[in-house]
DNA sequence: GATGAATGAGTATTCATTCAT
DNA sequence: TATGAATGAATACTCATTCAT
C-alpha cells in the first residue's frame, strides 16, 4: 500500500536495528491502547510515549508528528485487510460468483469484526487525517483482486465485471461500516449478514443472464 | 429528533425572538462555511463567531461549547433528512415494495448529494462527537417510517418486515457513505445507483415469495 | 519608520481601549526588564508575560510571536532615535558643518549612552532578528535629515554631500557600536568622543576646500 | 588568543593525532556551512555532525557543547585576523603614520570582506555568546601591535600614542561593522574606504603638530 | 443582551547531551 | 574510540471559555 503518504506523514526512519524495532512496535501498541481507551481526542504525544515506556523524543525519532502515528496504524491495518481479501480472492478463483461474493463478505466481515473497538476507533481516526490517498490505494489494490475473482468465476457472464465489482464492494464495505455506526447487536448482525448474502445471490442470478 | 442530546451539548436557549433567530442562523451558516473551508480542525469558536459577525460572548449565549455547535448542525441536517424520508414513505404507502425501495434510494441519495462537500464535512464531524444517541434517534425515527412503508406495500408478504427493513436501509445508507469515502466520479455514481436499485429489486422478488 | 515589518513580525492588533494600552505598555516594559536581566536567550514568552503580570494568551493577542516583541522594541527605540537626530538636524540648519557634525555626535552618543545596558541588549537582539528592513528604513530616514543638514551648512561647499554624509554617519554610528563592543571605560569614552570630533573637523576642513 | 575562554567553552581535547585533526577540521567546515545556510538559529548539533560526516558522539568528544563550536570558530578567525594585522604592523614600522593607518585599513578591510557572508554570520553569532573575554583578548593583542606601529612611525610626535590608537582602531573597526550592517553596495564601499583614509590622514596631520 | 479582553491549562515538538553497545 | 538511539527538560503557541464593562 505504498500510497505515497503525504510527505508530512511519512515515518522518519525505518527501524533496522533490533532495538529500534522493539521500540517502534511498542509505540504502535501504545497508540492502539490509547486510541481505544481515550479516543482520538485523548491521543496525546506524551500519553502515547508514556504508555509505550519510551520518551517523547524517541517517538519523534520515528514519527514526525502525531498524525503520522495514526496514519501508520491505519496503513498497517489496511494492508493486512488487503492481504486477507487477496488471499480469499485467490482461493475462490473458478468458483461460482455467488460463492465468491459470499466469501468476500465473510472475509471482510471477519476482519472488521475481530476487534470491533479497534475498528470503530480506526473508522473515526480516519476522519481527522488526510487519508484520501491511503484509502484510494487500498481500494485500487483490493478492487483488482475482487474484480479478478469475479471475472474468473465459473459462471460469470456479465459484460462488465468492473461494474458488478463496484456495486458489490460498495454494498459490502458500506454495510459493514453502517453496522458499526448503528451499533447493531450481535444477533441482528448475524441476520443482516446472511440477508446480505441472499441479496447478493439474488442480484447475481439476475445479472448473469 | 429529541434524542436527549448529552446534556453538555444541548443548546442553551431556544431562540424565540426574531432577533435571536437571525443570530442563531448566522452562526449556523458561519459554522458551515468554516467547516467547508477549514475542516473540523480549523473550526475555532472565535473563527465561527467572527464569520458570523457576532462576538464570542454572544455565541456562547446560544451554544454552551464548541461541540454543541456541530452537534446542532448535525441534528438539523438529520432532522431534515428524516423529514424527507418520512415524506417519501408516506407518499409510497400502498405501492409495490420495489418501487418503495427505489423511492427511498432516490430520496436518501438526493439529500446526501445536494451539497456533497457539506455531507462529507458532516460525516467527518460526527467522528469527533458523541453522536451515538443522535444517530440512534435518527435511525429509530426513520426506521419506523420505512418499515411502515414496506409493511403497507401492495405486494409485501415477507414474515419479517423489520428484518427486510434493516437490510435495505443498512445497504442503502452504507453504500451512500462508501461512495463518499471512495470519491467515485459522477458517472460511476449514476451507474452504481441504478445497479443498487436492481439489486434491491432482485432481492425483494426473492423475499416476497 | 513604517519599514513594512516582515509580516510575521507585525503586531496583531493595535490597542485602542485604554485597558489594552496599559497591557501593551506593561508587556513592553517587561520585555526590557527580561532582556536586561536574562539576555536574549532567557527571553521566554512565559517569562515576559509573568513579569508583565499578564497571561501568555494576552500577550499573544498583541504579538504574534516572541520575535515580534523584540522587533517592536527595536522599532520603538529606533523611532525615538530618529526623532532626536532629526530634531538636532533641524536645529543645526545654517550652522557650520563642523558644528553640525559635532552636534550629531553628541545627540547620537547621548541617545545610545543613556541606558547603556539596554543599548547593548538591543544591539545583540538585532542579530537574531530579520531586521534588515527595519535598519534600512531607519538609515534612510536619518540619512535624509543629516544629509540635509550638511547641505544647508553655512560653509559647506563639497560637491557631493551624500558622500560626506555616508562617511560621517558610518564613522559615527560604527564608532559608537565599537565602543560598546570593546567595553571601554567612561574616561576613555570621553576622550574618544572628543577625538572623534577633532577627526571630523579635520576631515571637513580638508573637504570643504 | 589565550583569553581564558569561559571554562565551559574550552574545547575538550586539542587534536594532535592526524586523524583527529581531520575530524576537527571537518567539524569546523561543517559549522561554517550550516551557519551560512541556516543561520545561527538553524545551527543544531546533529545538523553540524551530519554535515561533517561524523556522529554526534564524536563531535562531543572535541567540543563540550554547541556554543564551544561557534566560540572556537570565532577564536580561529580572530586569531587569523590578529596575525594579519600584526604582520602589517611589523611591515609598517618606521613608515609615516598616515601610511600606517592606511595599511591598517586595507588589511582589516580585506580580512573582513573576503568572505562577507561568513563575516556577517560571525558578527551575528557573537551576540549569542559570552565573547567579552574573547573580544577583549583580541583587542588587547591587536592594540599592542597597532600602538607599537604608530609609536615607531617616522613622523609620529603625538604625546599619547595610545589615545590615537584607540581612536583610529575604533573608527576603523566600527566603520567596517557599520558597512555590513547597512548593507552598502560595492561602489559605495570603495568610496567610503578611500574617504576613511582621507579622514585619518587629515586627523593625523592635525595631531602630529 | 452584547462585547471582546483576558485567561491559562494543555500540547506538540525540538534539540542539547548522554551512554550502552 | 566511534556510534546514534534514547532522553526529557524546555518552550512557543493555541483556543475554549469566562466575565467585567
Amino acid at each position: 500500500m505504498p500510497a505515497q503518504p503525504p510527505k508530512a506523514l511519512k515515518p522518519r526512519k525505518t527501524p533496522s536495528q533490533p532495538r529500534s524495532r522493539v521500540t517502534v512496535d511498542a509505540i504502535f501498541e501504545a497508540t492502539i491502547q490509547v486510541l481505544l481507551s481515550q479516543g482520538m481526542v485523548g491521543l496525546t504525544s506524551t500519553g502515547v510515549a508514556e504508555r509505550a515506556g519510551v520518551s517523547v523524543g524517541t517517538m519523534y525519532q520515528y514519527f514526525p508528528n502525531k498524525q503520522s502515528l495514526v496514519y501508520a496504524l491505519n496503513e498497517r491495518f489496511l494492508t493486512t485487510l488487503a492481504e486477507r481479501v487477496e488471499a480469499t480472492c485467490a482461493q475462490m478463483h473458478g468458483r461460482p460468483v455467488a460463492e465468491a461474493a459470499e466469501a468476500l463478505i465473510d472475509t471482510y466481515w471477519a476482519a472488521k469484526t475481530e476487534r470491533p473497538e479497534l475498528t470503530r476507533a480506526l473508522y473515526r481516526s480516519v476522519a481527522e487525517l488526510e487519508t484520501d490517498a491511503l484509502l484510494h490505494a487500498f481500494a485500487t489494490r483490493v478492487d483488482k483482486a475482487t474484480t479478478d475473482m469475479f471475472c474468473r468465476a465459473s459462471d460469470f457472464s456479465s459484460p462488465d465485471a468492473s461494474e458488478v465489482n463496484v456495486l458489490l464492494t460498495t454494498v459490502i464495505y458500506g454495510s459493514v461500516r453502517n453496522v458499526f455506526e448503528r451499533g447493531l447487536g450481535p444477533e441482528e448482525i448475524l441476520g443482516l449478514k446472511s440477508e446480505l448474502k441472499a441479496m447478493c445471490r439474488a442480484y447475481l442470478a439476475t445479472v448473469g443472464k
